[in-house]
DNA sequence: TTGAAAGCGCTAACAG
DNA sequence: CTGTTAGCGCTTTCAA
């Protein structure tokens, strides 16, 4: 494997002005220019990215901690990651937590040790979480999907409690006065801020809200599917059930069918996420569909500038989703007789 | 950002003590030992992997390149790469190639200028592929998903000729006889092997092989969208499609569904990769289930092996894949009668 | 059992 | 416009 002295022995001049030529710094006469070229291109040589880090005090790697990469939702907003920085001239590590505090904080020793230029992730909690170690030594941060609460860094999410809020609304104004909620913990942003928009809409109804309703636990598949049980096996079960994300939609789907209740029939189904399923099952599910690439890119772009520039000023991004309107919903009818005027 | 110098200090040691004990190298004094871990934990001292790189010569990453995350068949291969890569105490990178040869390699010089201690990929052509250059470099790659023809290195693919004639079979067991096919090109490994299954079915069961029912494109979802049609297109149209990937699978769907068309009545729909959306929809898919966490897990495993090991054996790994027979195939009926036994 | 010193490949003053 | 030199943080002989 070449180095830059092999390099600079071949084209007869001095490791530094191979380092000049390749970097495009200060002038460098053409003809030395083209002799370092030419010596490059004839070794094959490719500049240790690793000395220069070390050198330089800096990686051109961005550290990318998400929860799972096997959840759909991540999967746009990872490669929307990887494209803006490849665009860039950087690579990214991935590591996936699992919504582990104890994972997440090991990821961001990695993260560390491998001294990247800046690191993009969605923390497991608002409060506690290792990104203020992160800032202490000066890595940039920028906290996607979710925020935390105590402490200052650039964050993009989605604006969680107006999505919420606009889809129970909706549900309302059709009619349902009980609706179930699967959604993430309160310490998960996600969890908390559709929460508010859930009970924000039963407040501006007048709507009674009864907590029996309110079901939360880690957003996972199988925790969707035991939540909506629970759900169902209510005395007074909902007529119409809100899933907080695609997984938990998944479980809530899975639960719903194998009781053999037909939606939207015999219930309501609505979720956050507009994943690929969701659009292929009958009837098609009306979600709110959050701008996922957008947001990795925006991180990445985010992350980038600090790296730039560390001491622009602290932005948060709120991007706008967008409510799909489709078959997994009908007005709840009461005694006979339709409520509601959609 | 604390120094293996700075730990020195504060334990009253050496440099060479502090990366002795880090390192579990030799033997040192159990109470020097203690100083030193008293040190790195006070300055909260993280060892800088890049030094450690450079001066090995070697990092702790392993280089990722697939053809797009987004495609959920990668997405559990990474998953499994990951953790197997954490679990041995080595990061990822990930990138993407989108099945463009001058991306891929792109990606590959990027692996070398970090330096990675290996490389795991999905070549995006069997031959003329950069997997050479980093073999001559001396970096290990594992081939995962296809593999290259042009040079010797391990491998970990799934039986795919097996699985696609098992599942051609099937349909021709059934009465089909006009079987069409949407698989990727003949100069990726997938394309060409399910292609072959598909062939020998034929052959085997003494069945006319019609040409025109076989188109091959970029496995991405709007090729299998244009690619179906074209079938469904033909004066006489396949009575089954056979769709060689997720993504086709899902374009042809779609194409099959916009034109009204009932599966299995009107036309039966069999594919590889069992995605969730497959059984999801009704009629539940039926598909060729393949290993891919296994498959992302035996790459992670023998590429560390190769990294601690670079003389072993070239070792190529093929994994079963699984027939799920659900709900999308029907036997094709002719003349109002039921051909075929199942 | 420990320390001193060299050096991995690169960049950045500084000098010329 | 180009070369010399020092040093980033670590590991590894070699000596003690």
């Amino acid at each position: 494997l070449a180095t830059i002295g092999d390099v600079a022995d071949l084209a007869g001049v001095s490791n530094s002005t191979v380092s000049r030529v390749l970097n495009n710094k200060e002038y460098v006469k053409e003809s030395t220019r083209n002799k370092v070229y030419d010596a490059v291109e004839k070794l094959g040589y490719k500049p240790s990215r690793v000395a220069r880090s070390l050198r330089v005090n800096s990686s051109q790697i961005i550290g990318l901690i998400i929860s799972d990469i096997q959840n759909p939702f991540f999967t746009s907003l990872v490669r929307a990651v990887e494209d803006v920085a490849y665009a860039n001239n950087h690579a990214i590590i991935l590591s996936n937590t699992d919504e582990d505090p104890q994972r997440e904080q090991l990821n961001v020793d990695l993260m560390i040790s491998e001294r990247v230029a800046g690191v993009i992730m969605t923390p497991s909690s608002e409060i506690n979480c290792p990104v203020q170690k992160l800032l202490k030594l000066d890595i940039p941060v920028v906290c996607v999907d979710r925020q935390v609460t105590d402490c200052e860094t650039d964050t993009v999410v989605s604006n969680n409690v107006a999505s919420s809020f606009e889809l129970i609304s909706y549900l309302i104004e059709l009619g349902h006065r009980r609706i179930g909620a699967v959604l993430a913990p309160s310490n998960i942003t996600t969890g908390r801020e559709r929460l508010e928009g859930y009970k924000k809409a039963h407040h501006e109804s007048g709507i009674y809200l009864d907590t029996n309703l309110i079901k939360q636990d880690d957003p996972k598949r199988r925790i969707g599917y035991d939540l909506a049980n629970k759900l169902l096996d209510l005395k007074d079960p909902p007529t119409a059930i809100f899933a907080g994300n695609n997984l938990l939609a998944l479980g809530t789907f899975q639960a719903i069918n194998e009781r053999g209740l037909k939606i939207p029939e015999d219930i309501s189904l609505v979720s956050f996420d507009n994943r690929e399923w969701t659009q292929l099952v009958s009837p098609k599910i009306t979600v709110v569909s959050q701008p996922t690439y957008e947001m990795g890119k925006k991180a990445a772009e985010l992350v980038l500038s600090r790296i730039n520039n560390s001491d622009s000023e602290i932005t948060k991004i709120t991007l706008e989703s967008k409510l799909l309107f489709r078959d997994s919903v009908k007005p709840f009818v009461r005694n006979k007789e339709v409520v509601g005027n959609n």
